[in-house]
DNA sequence: AATCCGGGGGG
DNA sequence: CCCCCAGGATT
């Protein structure tokens, strides 16, 4: 693989982005902050650059170091990161903060070695750390390397039967500039040889490609047959105090959506149960919400009635205008609106 | 090796 | 509707 071409094309097109130290500016001497990096990868674990870029810029306004992140009560982080999904990574991310301090004086490992041994931190992100901060000359190997080298390897196989392979062919093109070269493949995957199209005519690795030879790039990567997404259904009941407040509770701290704050609700099953309301009032219908989650489909039906605070002692009452600032997922901002809130 | 874990943007 | 995104932890 043609590794020059790839920096040479990354030093005139490199992406712009808040946590990169461009290539001009490596060049220079200006060395990427770990902790920048680290947080920004931790962020871009399955979610896009798009919608990463506000809460990243949000976190080290908050926290502009480990340390910072660290001192930060949990629950701080975990409202700031409402809305992003996958909180197992806010819940790792606080944990490795305090891990980085607490064991290593405040300085993040320099090696892959030793940033995977930290919590939410695996194959892929210690790579990238080492390489974008340290130029450890490791693989690195994301959904958009999977997606080039499929492409250029004419993978035949579905990625992740092939994964040890991509990985070593990988390694052996990484040159000395290993940050600015996994920055440069990521790059690509993202502009040039994107999901559903591949600019072949203005690729850096145009001459080796196999996929480009045989004219069809857009056949790879080759996908493994799907699963069915099945349906699950429940009822979401908000209450409110005679003031107004709306009663909100702290889900459990492992499962779906885990500590995060939540409006009371059914099972969620395959069949509808009948609404058990959590206390008596005179209950409405507000409508259906759908929520789509990586592997169901989740119906709520929504129903809100003023009711007396008495038993309701698990969680808080919350004013309609503190609803922005708690760690509410989606799925339950959608409930609320439903409800006719925020 | 499979499964669980969010949410949003684009075709 | 569909797909996919700078994946990791758990079993």
């Amino acid at each position: 693989m043609d590794s020059p071409a790839v920096l040479a094309w990354y030093d005139r097109h490199a992406r712009d982005l808040p946590w990169r130290v461009s290539p001009g500016d490596r060049r220079a001497g200006i060395n990427p902050d770990p902790y920048r990096v680290w947080l920004s990868e931790v962020m871009l674990q399955q979610t896009t650059v798009a919608a990463v870029k506000s809460y990243f810029l949000r976190f080290t306004s908050l926290w502009p170091t480990v340390r910072d992140l660290a001192a930060a009560p949990l629950d701080a982080v975990l409202r700031e990161w409402a809305g992003l999904g996958y909180y197992a990574r806010a819940r790792n991310l606080h944990a490795c903060a305090e891990a980085v301090v607490r064991d290593h004086g405040g300085v993040f490992p320099d090696t892959a070695a030793g940033l995977q041994s930290l919590p939410g931190i695996g194959a892929y992100t210690s790579a990238a750390i080492a390489a974008i901060c340290f130029d450890e000359r490791v693989a690195v190997l994301d959904g958009n390397l999977d997606r080039v080298l499929a492409r250029y390897y004419a993978l035949e196989v579905p990625v992740r039967e092939a994964k040890d392979e991509l990985r070593g062919a990988l390694q052996l093109a990484v040159p000395e500039r290993s940050g600015d070269f996994a920055q440069a493949m990521m790059d690509l995957g993202a502009t040039i040889c994107a999901p559903r199209a591949a600019m072949c005519l203005v690729c850096p690795l145009h001459d080796g490609c196999e996929a480009r030879a045989e004219g069809d790039p857009l056949r790879y990567p080759v996908k493994p047959v799907k699963a069915e997404r099945p349906v699950r259904r429940g009822h979401a009941y908000v209450m409110r105090d005679a003031a107004g407040d709306v009663y909100l509770q702290t889900r459990p701290a492992k499962g779906l959506l885990a500590s995060m704050t939540e409006v009371p609700t059914s099972d969620w099953a395959a069949d509808l149960p009948e609404p058990h309301y959590p206390a008596e009032g005179n209950w409405r219908w507000h409508g259906q919400v759908v929520h789509i989650f990586t592997h169901f489909r989740l119906e709520l039906d929504v129903w809100s009635a003023v009711v007396a605070p008495e038993g309701l002692d698990a969680g808080w009452w919350a004013a309609p205008g503190t609803l922005a600032g708690e760690a509410l997922p989606t799925l339950f901002r959608k409930v609320l609106a439903e409800a006719g809130l925020s």
